[in-house]
DNA sequence: CGGCATCCACCGGGATACTG
DNA sequence: CAGTATCCCGGTGGATGCCG
C-alpha cells in the first residue's frame, strides 16, 4: 500500500499487438509483394520480374513464409511449362487498410514532405 | 512497339512506401516504445523498467534513431540525479491511427482469433 | 541516473549453381 | 517455368563493463 502500482507493468516486444503484425510483414520483400498482390494474382515469374532486385531464393522463402502465415495461397497448375500463382487470402486482404495507412503516412512525412 | 509496357515495371523494396515506414518503426523495440509514448512522455529509467527484456544500449540506441527520424525528442534536465524524458514529436504522434490499425489487426487475426 | 564503448552471436538476406 | 541447395556476408540485437 505504500506505492501505488501502475496500470503498465512490464511491457516485452512479444506482448506487443503492434510487433504482432510487423513480425508478419516485416520481411524485407513482404510489403512490396502483398502491394503487388492487393491488385490481383501473380504468377511466380512476373512477381520476379515485377521486383528484379529480390533473388529467387528469397522471393520464394518470403512467398513460403507468407504462406505459412496464411496471408497468401498458392496455386500450382499441373502444366509443362510449369505455372504458379500468388493470391491473397482474406487474412491477407484485411491487412489492405492497415498497409494503406502506413503508406500514406511515408508519403506525407518521408517522401512528399 | 511490339510489346505492350505495363504499368508497373519494376517495383523495388525501396521504392516501395510502406516498407520506408517500416524502416523507421521497424526496430525491435520500437512499437512497444512508441507505443508508449503515446500515452504521454517517459523517463529513460521509466522505460526500461516498463520493458525489462531489453537491454540499455539497446534502449539507447532505438532511442536515438527515433529521434534521428524526427518520431521523438530527447530533453535532459541539467539535475542531480539527471532526469531524461522522452516524448514524441507531432511527425510521432501521426503515426497514431496507422500503429492504431495495425494492433487491431493482430488482436483480430493472431492474438484473440 | 542515464548513458556510451566494446565485443560477440545470430539470422535474414544475397550470389551462384543446379533440378523437376 | 519455378523453384531448391549451398555457402556467405552484414546488420541488428544482446551481454558486459566503464563514465559524467
Amino acid at each position: 500500500m505504500e506505492e501505488k502500482k501502475v496500470e503498465i507493468l512490464t511491457h516485452g516486444a512479444a506482448e506487443c499487438p503492434i510487433t504482432a503484425t510487423i513480425d508478419v510483414i516485416g520481411g524485407k520483400w513482404k510489403p512490396p509483394i502483398i502491394w503487388l498482390l492487393l491488385r490481383g494474382p501473380m504468377r511466380f515469374g512476373t512477381l520476379s520480374k515485377t521486383m528484379p532486385d529480390i533473388a529467387l531464393k528469397v522471393l520464394s522463402r518470403q512467398l513460403k513464409e507468407l504462406e505459412a502465415d496464411g496471408i497468401i495461397t498458392r496455386k500450382a497448375y499441373p502444366e509443362v511449362p510449369p505455372r504458379v500463382e500468388y493470391a491473397l487470402t482474406e487474412k491477407g486482404e484485411s491487412l489492405r487498410p492497415a498497409l494503406t495507412m502506413l503508406s500514406e503516412w511515408s508519403e506525407t512525412h518521408i517522401l512528399g514532405k
